[in-house]
DNA sequence: GGGGTCATGTAATAGGTTACATGATTCT
DNA sequence: AGAATCATGTAACCTATTACATGACCCC
């Protein structure tokens, strides 16, 4: 993914730091990782995780330290990081923090095909989102009081704050992006609905 | 990807946009996107274009619509929209502008493993990220001008307008964050410092 | 007329998600 | 004791990216 390192899947990344920390298994990676909260920032899924193992294994990141049996459960098999994982990991998150990368967030694509839709619906959707917006932003800053409230350190949680922040900024651009559209002097309403009535014609699709 | 959706790559929605104008081959469907600069806001790649494209064949959104030959080039296959594929782009690009979506930067996700970095290479780090951020916001502003100021209509780049507004919220957010680590009074550094070396033992790892 | 790049696609490989499978606890 | 959920993993399928191929046009 991310180029040339030998596993780009984001997982592995939380696989090897919760390793630097001490030995684990598979299934107490995935428990950590959503007991934790960090299933928010880094897409989890129970299938991957076991892959991601896997490659981190053949790759000489991480290694088995042998296999335990707690109660009559199917044993586990526990890995730990080796050196070269453990270099992995600080190059890879300071690559991370360094550099900020190119992304393709889904509304970023919308907007950029937006001329598609008329612009008095997109006023409607766009409304709309706001309200979903604002329930992100309680819900972030519910997260974020009740950590910071229970003693945890606020370092904890900076990665919801930065969520937050972003999301703020997306609520003012989308209520300036409405006034833009609606504004009765300079609006691009008129102009964009002239436009995409000439793009659209009516039922103009093949028969499939 | 998107869940229920029959061909989830934002790719295809480009292809669907693209195709409601008037019916196109795929080749001329990647070079239009690459000269409208709308590869900068949805993934392009060569071949997963024609994979899209025969997803949403077998997927009835498009059909063959005959074949052309320029010059002695060979046989390009054009397509175009049937009526499902025109509900299918209306549908999802109302989908992605009224729905935030849950997504997955790589900055959250160093974020949310930050402290597996000592604090003092984090500030350094964090620093140079703000150079390149900064060379980031000079290169959109430039576009944003540039096609403005050449007649291009506003709503043509709104994508970029909210990647800038985006990009200087974390801009913000940031330094904010630096200052949070290094304010001798009441920065985070010290303590994260001890933690960030208890947790670390020296060459802890595993032999390979 | 030979070297580059444009035009056009196919095929091989690797990556990721979903579905399947199965025994163990725990709850009622 | 039966139902629900936890614990643990494998396998099948789909998607996406990279590499491979090949003929045409264009420039020197």
């Amino acid at each position: 993914m991310a180029g040339k390192r030998k596993v780009g899947n984001l997982l592995a990344l939380a696989v090897l730091s919760y390793l630097s920390r001490r030995p684990m298994h598979p299934y107490e990676l995935g428990r950590t990782l959503r007991e934790n909260g960090d299933a928010r920032s880094i897409k989890y899924n129970h299938g991957s995780l076991y892959m991601v193992v896997g490659q981190l294994a053949r790759a000489g990141l991480i290694v088995e330290v042998g296999t335990g049996r707690q109660g009559q459960l199917p044993e586990r098999t526990v890995y730990g990081l080796t050196d070269e994982g453990r270099r992995e990991l600080r190059d890879w998150l300071s690559e991370l923090v360094e550099q900020p990368r190119h992304e393709y967030p889904g509304f970023v694509a919308a907007l950029s095909l937006i001329g598609a839709l008329p612009p008095d619906q997109v006023v409607e959707l766009l409304r709309r989102r706001l309200d979903r917006l604002a329930e992100r932003r309680a819900e972030i800053s519910g997260l974020i009081e009740e950590a910071v409230g229970s003693g945890l350190p606020e370092l904890f949680v900076v990665e919801e704050e930065y969520r937050l922040t972003l999301l703020e900024a997306e609520i003012a651009f989308v209520e300036r992006f409405v006034r833009r559209i609606t504004d009765p002097e300079t609006g691009w309403g008129r102009a964009w609905a002239r436009a995409h009535a000439a793009w659209n014609p009516d039922g103009g699709g093949v028969p499939g």
